[in-house]
Formats: C-alpha cells, structure tokens, sequence
DNA sequence: TCGTCGTTGACACCGGTTACCATCGCGCCA
DNA sequence: TGGCGCGATGGTAACCGGTGTCAACGACGA
C-alpha cells in the first residue's frame, strides 16, 4: 500500500506504442512488424532481431482489439458448463487459468440452462458474438453432442470434459471413472463388505453410468448380487443424497457399506446416518468420489476418489491454445488422466 | 440432442450482416445506424424505427471486436480477486453474471497473488491490455487502495466489495458485518452463554476487524469481559480453524461457544470438538458466518450469518454496466446490503 | 435573406492483417 | 559479360466493422 508516490506516474505514462512506432523506429513497414509478430518463417534473421530490440525497448505489446477484429477471432477461451458442483466448476476455472497464465488469452464463463430449448441458440449467439477462439465444455453438458456440432460449425475449437471418451483425442479430456469406482468398490470388499449400496447420479448423466457400470463391475467380479433395491438415485446434491441414503438405511437388512457417485451425496449419506444414529464408519462404511473440500471436513472424514479435475482442465486449456503458444502441440496433452482412491475415515470392516 | 436435422443449416447460414449492410437496406449512412444502436438521442424518430425494423429483419448484431477497437474499451467486466475462499468466488461469480445476463458485457477472471510484489504491475498490465470496461474487486484484495488508485489511472471503472464501506457510494458495495456479528454474539449471549470463544480472521483484513469489533461490541453491552486468551486467529481456512478451536478448547475453564468468523473455520471446530468428544450443541455452541454450502452439510447444521455476497457482487456489477444498459442508473444500485442471522442447530444453552 | 436548429452524411481513424506488387541479390544461360 | 528468371524480402493500400469530427442540408423564425 505504502509505494513511492510518484514512482510510475507522470513522465512514464506515455501512451501505449502502436505497431506503427515499431515499424518508424525499427525502419521496417508495419508489415515486417506483424511478421515479426506472427513469426513468419519468410523472414531474415536480422531484421528479425531488430525489430525485436525495438519492441523489447519500446515495451510494444499488439493490441488485442485490433487483431480480434482483424483476425475476426478473440483470444478468449470460454469456459461453458451447467453448474453441476460449484466446487469442480472453481476447480476447472484453476486448470484452465493455470494453462492460461502467461499466454494472451483470457478466460470468460458462461453458465448455461441445460433444460432450456433455448441453449443452442443461446450458446450460439454467445459463440459468434465473441468469436471465441475455443471453448471447454464441462459435464455434463459436454455430453452433448448438438453443442459438438455447433461449435465445428461456428469455427470455434472445444474440448470436451468427462468421465469417459467421447470424442477424439483433440476434442476430449477424460477420466476413467468406472475403473476408479471399480477400484473403490474393491476396496469396499477387501474389507469384507457384502450388502453395499449405490448411490447414482442422475439419469442421462454419462458420468452416473460409467461410475454405476464400475460398481457393477466390482461386485460381479467378487460374485456378489446387486438387488435393485440397493440403487438409489440422486442428483448430485447433498438434499437429494440424504434422501437416498435414507432410502437406503431403512432397508432390512441394512447395507453396512454405500458408495455414493459424488461427495455432496455422500456427504449427505454421513448427515442420514448421523441422524438415525448409526454410526460411521463402525456401523456403515462410506465412500464417495471427487475429493472436494467436502470430503475432508466433515467428520469423519470421507475416504473419497480423487478426480482429476484441475489437471483436467488445464490439459483441455492447453489443447486449445496449445499450438499458439509454441509449447506443447495440441497432440501431446494427455487425454485420459487417473484418478486415486484417497483413503480416509469412514471405512472400516463391517459390524461382525 | 434429437432435433430436426435442417432446422438451421445450410441456406440460412448467412454470412453475418453488418452495419454497411443495414445502411444499405435502410437506406441511410453508417453513421446513422451508428447513431440508432448507441440512442443517440438527436435522431428523427421516423430514422429510427425504419433502421430498427432492418436492424431486427437482418437479425444484425454489432461487432463487438470493432467497438472495443473503435472505442478503446472492451465490453468485459473482470472479477479480480485473490481466492479467499472457493464458494465465495462461486456466489460473486454468478451475481456478476446475473447482472450482465442480457447485455452485451462479459465476464472475465482474473485471479491474483496478493503477496506477489509483481501484482499490483500484473493487474496494469491485464487492465491496459485488455481495456477492461469495469471490474469487480473481491474482498481481501479489494481492500488494496494501490489497486483502486491503479484503476482510476487507467480509466477503468471499479466497484469494491467488502465488510464495510471504504470508498464513496460508486465504488462500494458492502455489508456491515460488525452488526451482523453483533447480532449474532447477542444471539449466544441470549441462551445464556459467558464465556465465548473467538476464531478471528487473519491479520489486515477488514472483514477479520469488522467481525471483530461486532463481537466485542456485543460482549460489552453485555457486561461480559473478553480475556486474550478466548481470542484464536485463523486465516479462513478449515485447518485453520481446528487448529485454533483445539487451543480454545483446551482451555479451563473452557468455553461454551466459539464464535468463528467464518464458516470453514467454524465447520473446524466442530471438527475439533468431535475429535476430543465434546458435543456440539449441547456442550459446545458454535456460530459462523458466511451461509455457505457446508455450513448446512455438516452435523450439526451450523447457526450462522448469512452473507448476501450474491447480491452484493449483482449490485457491484449492475453499478458497472448500470447507465450502459438504460436500466437503472448506477447510484440507484444499494450499496450497503443486510445480513440475517440463520438459526439452525449448533447453538444451545450452555450446560448447566 | 440570414442565422439557427435539428438531422444526416462523408471521411478519417482505431491498430492490426492480408493481398498484391516492387525490389533485390543471385545463379544461369547465351 | 549481359539479359533473365526466381526466390526471398519488404512496401503500399485496402480491409476488418465500427465510432468521432465536422460540414452540409432543409426547414423555420426573425
């Protein structure tokens, strides 16, 4: 707070140089600048490092506006989901910010109404309006397919997130998710559980089914059965996980173990419980999946799987803005990252 | 997904229409089309509606990249802020695009490191590069007068938000947390309690201060005396929080209620009385404050201070974009917004 | 007839990019 | 040795799609 008054002010607060003050300085045209600028290969090496020197000196930065309109695209990445968890939507703007960092490129958000006809529409006007230069859909709404469409269609590059491919490699970043609960689930039985319940996310959602197909996959491979009524459904809340959980512990017999498709749900599967007095994990082992902050700060704290989901992102950023940056090319972004069991409090072996 | 395969493709997919375009069809300059999309208001009435009735057939939409070339200024709102705390910058978020929701402004982000000495020269650069047209400064950094003065310098509009006034009306939007504290502290007072812990937060911080005055406040109404050693500080955080809460909760005599002065950090205590098997509420009451997600997650469902950073951050944005979008003029935008104390079940009579 | 007012248009400009053309050095062939 | 073709460079002007300035224009009261 307390800085020399008049270090920066005054003399100093010339007005921005211009691509023109450059090309004076420099003696080359604007042209030669913008390919300097541009680095085109058809240029001599010497000019080229003259004109460098004059911009490092002049501290010459291109006018962003300007190239927008002339290069009818903006160097905006924007970042379009249908809050499904404000947790993961603040941890995808970290990734994708993280990629961003030190490039021209800024991040815009933009929410939008999944169950509105209007969508499309809407996220069409959005996209020609600013002539974003790519954009990162999240899940679920990265699921569908129309927006894929609608995106090649506008000339506008996307990468999908989710919990399973869906694309090709340029447009996708993924997890694996039905491995990971398969991996959770094991767990769940090397502790000697047999009545395990599940608690899915929505109907429609892909990363509901890759993580209920996962479960499947644990309690098939184990032999165990997996009656209907051991599924609840819910919708990625804590309210709608408390519902289910309750659903759940009133069954006779009770299951002594749930794995809930989300930490909220499993969050609220902790609270159900805690309400009926049973006790976690003695009496009910929990497991939920994404590691939000959630999960470590309830008690006991939740053993969870921890999604991927900043590294997700920041691959998705770089994917799109990789091969203007002279970094990585788009190609060598990873498309599938893993994700880890992280073990906390609330499993435990079944009561005897 | 499934929609008609033709609805809007091929012959429909006109080029963009331009203000040249409308001219022509109008029959009328630029200049005048200009004048008609910025409501100029010396402008024949007839003129007017023969350009918007082409303006709506041609379904133009102005360029926004030539404007901010033309203009100097880019149609961007930027939400600065140094992540105090993820549901926070969630709820600014989604106030801010709720004011912009319908115009043509967007939202950008642009998270920074208070501690970096590059940063108050990292925000100059972003604003000048970018030619913001407002900003949204985010408590604790909008607390940074280096930061305002930088904004005026740069011709960028701002709006701070915080936990009490500290600049003029057009600049500020903010609650007042001392009385809300107070009220709060009251409320514990009521039930009987005396000895009151205090969880404040970090050093430097209004909110901290504020918060802190409003509990103090209240005790000495009360007549209750405040020894040091009932004070702790956290710096916001959940660990922090049970890190504080088990010094005050190894005190003798020990407390009967901790006022935390956020709710990670309360949601910490009630973490750390259930590590040392005290019960929350019966022998320990706890308030916090904010009224985010885990405040009602957690068992027991905290008591807290709703804090109504949703509206403040749609007040602060709409101050912005206010006399752009001909709605409401930017002072009529309340600057000083309420809290309420929200009771739920972590607060009781200390025990007998 | 003139000054004024309300309206409107011509034109330069914002700061880059691209299309197209001019120039230059150089090797090749006659 | 001179004319010529050619690739490599750099310049000029138009353009991206709006906005500002300022002058022109018709109508009107004085």
């Amino acid at each position: 707070m307390a800085r020399p008054k008049d270090a920066r002010s005054g003399g100093e607060r010339a007005a921005r140089s211009t691509i023109n003050d450059v090309a004076r300085i420099a003696g080359v045209s604007k042209k030669t600048v913008s390919r300097v600028i541009n680095r085109s290969p058809l240029l001599n090496e010497e000019t080229r490092e003259k004109v460098e020197k004059v911009i490092r000196e002049l501290g010459y930065v291109p006018n962003p506006q300007a190239r927008a309109l002339a290069l009818r695209r903006n160097f905006l990445i924007g970042l379009i989901h249908d809050n499904p968890n404000a947790q993961m939507v603040l941890n995808v703007q970290q990734g994708i910010l993280e990629a961003l960092a030190g490039t021209e490129f800024e991040m815009v958000v933009r929410p939008v109404d999944r169950s509105s006809q209007m969508m499309i529409e809407d996220v069409r006007h959005f996209l020609e309006r600013q002539r974003l230069f790519g954009v990162v859909l999240l899940p679920p709404i990265s699921e569908n397919d129309a927006l894929a469409r609608l995106c090649d269609e506008v000339g506008c590059r996307y990468v999908r997130m989710g919990s399973a491919e869906l694309d090709d490699a340029d447009h996708m970043v993924a997890s694996n998710d039905r491995d990971a609960v398969r991996e959770a689930t094991d767990h769940l039985i090397e502790q000697g559980h047999k009545l395990i319940g599940l608690i899915e996310g929505p109907d429609g959602f892909r990363s509901a089914r890759e993580r209920r197909l996962g479960f499947e996959d644990s309690l098939a491979a184990a032999g165990h059965k997996l009656p209907r009524s051991l599924i609840a459904r819910g919708n990625y809340t804590f309210e709608t996980g408390v519902t289910a959980a309750e659903r759940l512990l009133d069954l006779s017999p009770r299951p002594t173990a749930i794995f809930a498709s989300n930490d909220e749900m499993a969050a609220g599967v902790v609270f159900a419980a805690r309400e009926r007095g049973i006790s976690v994990p003695e009496e009910l082992s929990v497991i939920g999946f994404d590691d939000t902050p959630i999960a470590a700060h309830i008690w006991p704290p939740l053993t969870t799987v921890r999604w991927p989901i900043v590294s997700m992102a920041r691959s998705a950023a770089r994917k799109l803005v990789g091969d203007m940056v002279g970094g990585l090319a788009a190609g060598e972004q990873p498309s599938e990252l893993p994700s880890t069991l992280v073990k906390r409090a609330s499993v435990a072996p079944p009561p005897a």
